[in-house]
RNA sequence: GGAUGGGUGGCAGAGUGGUCUAAUGCGCACGCCUGGAAAGCGUGUUUGCCGCAAGGCAACCAGGGUUCGAAUCCCUGCCCAUCCGCCA
């Protein structure tokens, strides 16, 4: 959520950072501050009502003390009760408007990020390692999991229809492993602190952290609508500070922790549905922080580094790109989107996309953090996967493939697998 | 699923119809005191709205009701806790 107040006194500022998104959204800074305006209007002809109803009434208690009339002040007053309700009535409305239209804006993106349109303007920052060479024809993860039994896309889609996926025997092992190996080194080199979160949350939450009111169709939901499953480890993770006043000395807040997520993704049939690529429940790795807004930068700049260790440690051809204005998230000022190679496809995939949120997300939460004797500020907020596994997963496949099918585990990931090599 | 008790400031917690924005304690900040510290003393310590400012006003989970007047009484909702039942 943005602040009314940078709106308010910025307005020009906030359409023109807002404009670089594409889209409308911009058009919808003058119907706030009309809101706005009114609700202010409101706010204040209520109080000087309540304020006049309030005198008098404290006026009445003295005049009847004294075993006076009240009968015109008593009637005076009611009529003030009456005006004042009805003006109850206008803020909330004005309010409730004013909070919609908010909620459905999107936050600024950073000064600096790249302009563009579309996910083809997004930059290259940097990449890692080489597109690994064969001396025989590659497979792609679809094969080799067929040939060595690592998932069941039949049988999932039985139990629960199209785009969920079963891992089995060694597959699951496999994906163990890596949930093991990324915590063990985000907690033990990272300094992050693992949680292991409830995977269903309120609808506040959602809010908190932008999945609502916006993309609702995209979550799955119970049916009387008070709760969600997490379409990732953020909404928890994140939200695990909501409405609380953190102490300086406290910050950074640094957690990690494994999930499953569920998205519907509705409609995105057609692209990238291949294999494992994209389900509707998948596993993830979470890297989240807490920070003051000072800090936020730097912090965001060392998730990143964070979760590209996992491509490193693993030995995985990867780059780094940064959105560009027209593909940012909702509530991102700034993204880095990790994107492992994958021989199978001839492609990159994304594996991370890691965030810095600013005070969106904690304005929504309202959580704040107090410095001594300041003022309660907003933190900043960031998260990053580190990383998603589906896509890791097939990238390692294929990339680890051998003339005869069998595929090799990289060393780092021997310990947490078992074996050197994958083979039937 | 059944029963009960609750939601007040950074925290704890008093307040059951009118000088209550709200006692008291704790924490924190600043000042005094001290060789230095602790203790002690003093001051301050939520948010929103109006205002250049001084300052003023509003807000005791949310909404509705009773009343001249509600933190306080009644209703609804949301949330929290405890006990019972069921269950991994």
């Amino acid at each position: 959520m943005l602040d009314i107040r940078l709106i308010r006194e910025q307005p020009d500022f906030v359409k023109s950072r807002l404009a670089t998104r594409g889209g409308d959204d911009h058009l919808k800074i003058d119907e706030v501050l009309a809101v706005d305006a009114e609700r202010r209007r409101l706010e204040t002809a209520l109080q000087r009502c309540n304020a006049d109803r309030k005198r008098l009434s404290k006026e009445i208690g003295g005049t009847r003390s004294r075993g006076e009339d009240s009968t015109a002040a008593e009637e005076r007053v009611r009529q003030i009760g009456e005006e004042s309700a009805e003006l109850v009535r206008q803020a909330a409305v004005a309010e409730e408007r004013q909070r919609d239209l908010l909620l459905n804006i999107p936050n600024l993106p950073h000064v600096n990020a790249p302009v563009g349109t579309t996910a083809a303007e997004n930059p290259v920052i940097r990449s890692w390692g080489e597109k690994p060479q064969f001396d025989h024809p590659v497979l792609d993860h679809v094969a080799l999991g067929a040939k060595l039994k690592l998932f069941d896309a039949e049988r999932a889609t039985k139990l629960s229809g199209s785009g969920f996926i079963c891992f089995t025997g060694a597959g699951a092992r496999l994906e163990r492993a890596l949930i093991q190996f990324m915590l063990d080194l985000h907690t033990r080199e990272h300094g992050y602190v693992e949680v292991s979160p409830p995977f269903l949350v309120r609808r506040d939450c959602m809010v908190g952290t932008t999945q609502l009111p916006k993309f609702e169709e995209d979550m799955y939901g119970l049916e009387d609508g008070a709760m969600f499953l997490a379409p990732t480890a953020e909404v928890p993770v994140t939200n695990l500070h909501r409405e609380e006043i953190l102490s300086l000395a406290n910050l950074p807040k640094k957690y990690t922790a494994y999930t499953p997520c569920f998205r519907r993704e509705a409609g995105s049939a057609g692209r990238e549905t291949r294999g494992i690529i994209r389900v509707h429940q998948f596993d993830k790795v979470e890297l989240v922080k807490i920070t003051a807004p000072e800090d936020s930068y730097a912090e965001h700049e060392s998730l990143t580094a964070d979760a590209e260790r996992v491509l490193q440690s693993l030995g995985l051809h990867y780059r780094v790109i940064e959105l560009c204005t027209g593909d940012l998230g909702f509530g991102s000022a700034k993204t880095y989107d990790l994107e492992v190679w994958s021989p199978g496809q001839g492609a990159y995939l994304e594996v991370s996309s890691c965030s810095n949120f600013e005070d969106f997300q904690a304005r929504r939460m309202n959580l704040r953090f107090k410095e001594a004797d300041e003022k309660n500020r907003f933190c900043h907020t960031l998260n990053g996967s580190g990383t998603a596994l589906p896509r890791l997963f097939a990238a390692l496949l294929e990339a680890y493939q051998q003339r005869d099918g069998s595929v090799r585990v990289p060393e780092k990931l021997q310990r947490y697998f078992g074996e050197a090599e994958i083979r039937l």
